[in-house]
DNA sequence: CAGTGGTCTAGACCACCGA
DNA sequence: CGGTGGTCTAGACCACTGC
C-alpha cells in the first residue's frame, strides 16, 4: 500500500541533500491535497522532520521560488492562490486578463464548437493525423468590440465534456482544471506579425491596411500536449510589453493609440 | 576625500541588514574595479568583514542572482564574463544574436549618424524637448538581405564619442561599455504589429501586403535612460518565441516560413 | 499576546576542483 | 594537497502579523 500523506522520514545517508528530500516530500504532500489553506511554519517543520531550521528554509526557498507557497513574516504561511501561480500562462492569457484589469466587459462569440480532424494540428499535439480533435473557435469581444479571433484544438478525449459547455463567458483553462484537474504547466508560443485574411479582417472589423499579431501556442500539462491554439489579435489597439530584467515575464497591454499613425509621433526627418 | 576602494566596516546598528550592507559594499568595490578577475571566497569575506559565513552567503546569493559573479564549488570565484550577464537584453538584441547563432553574416548599412532634436524622444529620455540627441539609423542585413530598420536616439552627451564610430559592424552596447563603462541593466519594450510605411517597405524590400513587428525600447543603465530605440522587423521571416515557464525569457528566432501564406498550414474548415 | 519569517552567529563535515 | 562552496546544526534576537 502506498503512503499518500503524512510526513515521511528523511534518509540521512542518501546522496540527495536533506533539503531536497524535504522539498520533494512537501511537494508530494501538497499534491496529495494536505495543507488545504494552511501550511506549517518553519519551526514546526524543523521539529516534525527533525532537521535544523536552515534546512527547512532551504527547502522552502525553492517552494516559494516555484510560486507554490507564500510565506511572509508574521502571517501564517499559505498555499499560493490560483491567480498567484498563473503568471506564466503566456501572452494570450495575459491579454484577456489585462482586458478585465482595465475594467472592460469581456465576452466571446462562439462560432464553432465541434469535433474535427486536422492532420497538421494533430501532429503538433503528438496524435495520429486522422484523429478526431475538439475544435473551438471564438471571437473575443471587449466592451462589445472585437479584439481577437481564437481557434483552439485539443485532443478528442476532452471533447465529450467540452462539447456541451457554454464558452461565452467560461475560461477554457478553468474548465480544464474543473473537469480534468489539469493545470497548464508548460507552453511555447510563437508570435508573428501578419496581415489578416479577409475573413479574419471581417471578424475583427479591421481595415485592409491594418496588421495583426498572430500567436500560435502549444500548451502542455504533466508533459502531455493539451492544446494547440492560434489567436489573431487586432494590431491597432494591442501591444506586447516586456521588461528586462523581467518582473513578470512579458504581458499584453491595451495600447493607448489615439487613432494616429504609428509613425506620427516619431518622425525620423 | 572619498573612499573608492578597500573594504568598509559595517554598521551593526543600521536598519539595513548586514548582508544588504555587505552586498552594497561589494557592489561598490566591483564598480571601482577591484577584484579584476579574482573575487574573494566566502570564508575570506567572513573574516574580512567580521560577519558569519551565512551572512556572506546571503549577500553573495544576491550577487550571483544578479549575474555579477560566478562561484562554483571547488573553483576560485570569479567575476562573470560579459557574455554571462547579457541574457536580459531584450528581443532586439536576441534577434541579432540569433542571426549570428544561425551562422549568417551580419552587417549594417548606416543611413544616418548625427545630432538631432526630437521633442517626443527627448521627453522619453527625460531630457528637455529641444536638447540635442545622438541619432543613428541603420538597416540591418543578414547575409546581405534586409532584416530590420533600427533607429536609435541617445542623450547628446554620447554624441561626441559616437559620431565618429563606424557602426557597420560595431555593436552599440559594446561601445557603450567600452567608452563609458555603461552596461544596460534595465529596459522596457513594446512590441506591436504594423504595416510598415512606404519608406520602410522600400528599405526592407517588403511587398505592400506584408506586416512587420515594431519594437520600441527604452533602455537604462544605473537608473538613467540611455537609449530610445525603434526597430522595424520584417514580419515574413521572423517571429518571437516565448516559453512558459521561461527558461530564458523569450527570444527571437528565424522562422522557417517557406513562402507559404500563414494560413495555409491550418485551414479552419 | 503567541507565532511567523528575517537575520545572525559559530561552529562542523563533506565533495569537488585546481595545482 | 589546500581552498572552494554545499550542506547541516543548534542556538539566538528581532520586527511584524493577527488575535
Amino acid at each position: 500500500m502506498e503512503r499518500t500523506s503524512g510526513s515521511a522520514t528523511l534518509d540521512r545517508d542518501s546522496a540527495l541533500p536533506l533539503w531536497a528530500q524535504l522539498h520533494a516530500d512537501l511537494t508530494r504532500r501538497l499534491d496529495a491535497g494536505e495543507f488545504e489553506g494552511a501550511f506549517p511554519g518553519e519551526l514546526q517543520l524543523a521539529k516534525e522532520y527533525e532537521v535544523s531550521r536552515n534546512t527547512v528554509r532551504e527547502a522552502m526557498r525553492r517552494l516559494r521560488g516555484d510560486g507554490v507557497i507564500v510565506a511572509e513574516r508574521g502571517r501564517r504561511p499559505r498555499l499560493a492562490a490560483a491567480h498567484e501561480i498563473e503568471q506564466p500562462l503566456g501572452a494570450v492569457y495575459s491579454l484577456f486578463a489585462s482586458v478585465e484589469a482595465a475594467g472592460m466587459q469581456q465576452r466571446s462569440v462562439v462560432r464553432s464548437q465541434e469535433m474535427r480532424t486536422n492532420s497538421k494540428v494533430a501532429s503538433q499535439l503528438g496524435l495520429d493525423p486522422g484523429e478526431k480533435l475538439f475544435f473551438l473557435e471564438r471571437v473575443r469581444l471587449a466592451d462589445e468590440e472585437p479584439l481577437a479571433v481564437d481557434r483552439v484544438w485539443m485532443p478528442g478525449t476532452f471533447g465529450a465534456e467540452f462539447l456541451t459547455v457554454d464558452f461565452t463567458h467560461t475560461a477554457l483553462y478553468g474548465q480544464l482544471l474543473e473537469c480534468f484537474s489539469l493545470r497548464i504547466d508548460d507552453s511555447r508560443e510563437r508570435i508573428r506579425a501578419i496581415v489578416p485574411t479577409k475573413q479574419d479582417r471581417r471578424l475583427l472589423d479591421l481595415g485592409p491596411d491594418q496588421a495583426a499579431l498572430a500567436i500560435e501556442r502549444l500548451a502542455s500539462a504533466r508533459e502531455e500536449p493539451v492544446e494547440w491554439r492560434r489567436t489573431i489579435i487586432r494590431g491597432d489597439r494591442f501591444s506586447l510589453i516586456a521588461d528586462f530584467p523581467p518582473k513578470s515575464g512579458y504581458q499584453f497591454d491595451l495600447a493607448k493609440v489615439a487613432g494616429a499613425s504609428h509613425e506620427s509621433d516619431v518622425k525620423s526627418s
